[in-house]
DNA sequence: CTGAAAGCGCTAACAT
DNA sequence: ATGTTAGCGCTTTCAG
């Protein structure tokens, strides 16, 4: 770890003159300048950001939170930011909250005494609270708003993926229509849920209750509400069903599996968020695409915009979604 | 952002004694160390890190560089780093190094001005050079070795995997087995390549270098190298194929289903590491399962022990593969 | 047990 | 254009 000092000295300057050489080198002869370069060269100089960060109180350092980095999603955000961060020089730090509040806390106060100049975060319902933790962190809110006030957000459409996904069951028939929503108080779940009764309600098919039912987002949560609401004999049981999100998707179509209910023929299914695996799986899933790369690309983009001072054009940016039909959707069974 | 000095005058002491109390309790009076603690609480005190970090020469980071974020498995690597890292107090830069020797390079040469405490890397085939712009830092090389002398890696048992997996085929009366194997500069594709010819060695079939493609460990080479093994006519293409990664796997599975073939009736495949796509596809594949979530913990905790200066007990540890046998392999068709 | 003072490596004022 | 000086926030000698 040769320092600044050494490299001043080779060059036969002062630390000043080298630091200036180094990040600065309008401000100092050429001649002087190369002198440093070389020296710097030579003892294979980096800089100690360490050093570098206190005295400037510019750490070049972004921080994001997910909330579940074995999600396909989380893990295309985490690359998207990664890349769009490394592009403009930023180092990131990667968290995983894991849908917990408490984690995400944790993950602030490390975040903290590092001093991030931006972070992204993918909210838990425990965001709101926790993020006052960095009062005077510019934020980007990706994929869920956390409901802070004056909070610049990073999403998709979900209202109207969720409508679209209905609409197409709609149009292919179905009249009961099931929908496996995430946790409320999480405002993706709650905006699609919102999509799927404003489809049902223009056309006016009644809203019931039973065939809503709630997961925590993973595999399991879906598998799990997908075989209660499926265990229901035919001609009461939903003919169709849209899932929350990825992960749900699987374990409902897995549950429809195991109760040897085929698809399309005696059940449609709609996911939200396209995957490999609803590519790639028999029969393959319709799904809502949603643009993920972008998603974090942009909330990266946006952030750093704010970082230098100026404000997004909009505190609330909405990508727009893709129905892509694929197999697991179809007429409804003749009765 | 109020530092120690405030703590320490709200607290009445002076900043020394302040950093003991929260530091090092047991070298100050409970009474006083009761007052500071009290005054941080009161203050929202967080320690400056990076001050912290310049003084004590102790960052309390570490680093991981994955090859392929958006491969599960390094997902799955990445988030038992992280898991174990959070454990232990330390923080975690990750880098993705998209299998490109340069991108490595550049995380490397970035990681170096933050002083981390220690490195854990998926090396890519540039590594062995590469690592030397980090020549003091605690190293552990993660799923691959690059060859460095003296390295210590953490490692499953790839030769007998594979040897498993071709076992297992020729059990079932496969005689023309292929193989796609990954860059053969990468040891772990090499090893598995030698478990692969083992096998078949003892078994007494010849190696046949026509049924043994080269892939670049994605989805796509998979598919490519698959079709090409599989255009030939029934009678001389493989009846059984060993594929060397997860994501070619995939590709493999694909291959098979366009070109018709039907599993295991016409094609035998066993992958190497196992995913859900894997468990949950039609039909279910058969794979060498890794304990890759242990790996991860493994090398992380592997990592600490040799900061604190214990050389780990063995310079290389191999962790066990296990055979899962799934509907994707078969006795070979009548010919 | 506590305080004063020095300094980690760097850069920004301020001089020249 | 370059050098000198001071200090980012913290911890750690070294005294007392």
């Amino acid at each position: 770890m040769s320092g600044l000092a050494a490299v001043a000295k080779l060059a036969q300057v002062s630390p000043a003159t080298a630091s200036r050489a180094l990040h600065r080198p309008e401000m100092v002869a050429r001649e002087t300048r190369e002198r440093v370069e070389q020296a710097a060269e030579q003892l294979g100089y980096r800089p100690n950001q360490l050093a570098r960060s206190l005295r400037t109180r510019d750490s070049r350092t972004l921080a994001l939170v997910v909330t579940d980095i074995l999600n396909p999603f989380s893990a295309t955000i985490a690359k998207a930011v990664q890349d769009t961060a490394d592009q403009s020089g930023h180092n990131l730090f990667l968290f995983n909250s894991d849908e917990e509040p408490d984690k995400e806390r944790r993950a602030l106060e490390t975040l903290r005494g590092h001093l991030p100049q931006g972070l992204i975060v993918v909210p838990t319902p425990g965001a709101r609270e926790n993020l006052e933790l960095v009062p005077d962190l510019p934020v980007i809110e990706l994929d869920r708003a956390s409901g802070r006030p004056g909070a610049y957000t990073v999403m998709v459409d979900n209202r109207g993926g969720a409508y679209q996904a209905v609409r197409h069951l709609l149009d292919l028939g179905h009249t009961r229509i099931g929908m496996i929503v995430g946790r409320r108080n999480i405002s993706t779940a709650q905006e699609r849920y919102e999509g799927y009764c404003q489809a049902l309600d223009e056309a006016g098919l009644p809203y019931q209750e039973a065939l809503v039912l709630p997961g925590n987002h993973r595999e399991e949560d879906g598998r799990q509400a997908a075989t209660q609401l499926l265990s229901q004999p035919a001609g009461v049981r939903p003919t169709a069903l849209f899932v929350g999100n990825n992960e749900m998707t699987v374990g409902a179509v897995l549950a429809a599996r195991q109760l040897q209910l085929s698809l399309p023929g005696d059940l449609s299914v709609v996911g939200f968020d396209d995957s490999r695996w609803a590519r790639t799986t028999t029969p393959s899933i319709t799904v809502i695409a949603q643009p993920t790369y972008q998603l974090g690309q942009l909330a990266c983009q946006r952030l750093i915009q704010l970082m230098s001072g100026v404000a997004p054009p909009e505190a609330h940016t909405r990508l727009p979604t893709t129905l892509i039909v694929r197999e697991s959707t179809g007429p409804p069974p003749a009765r």
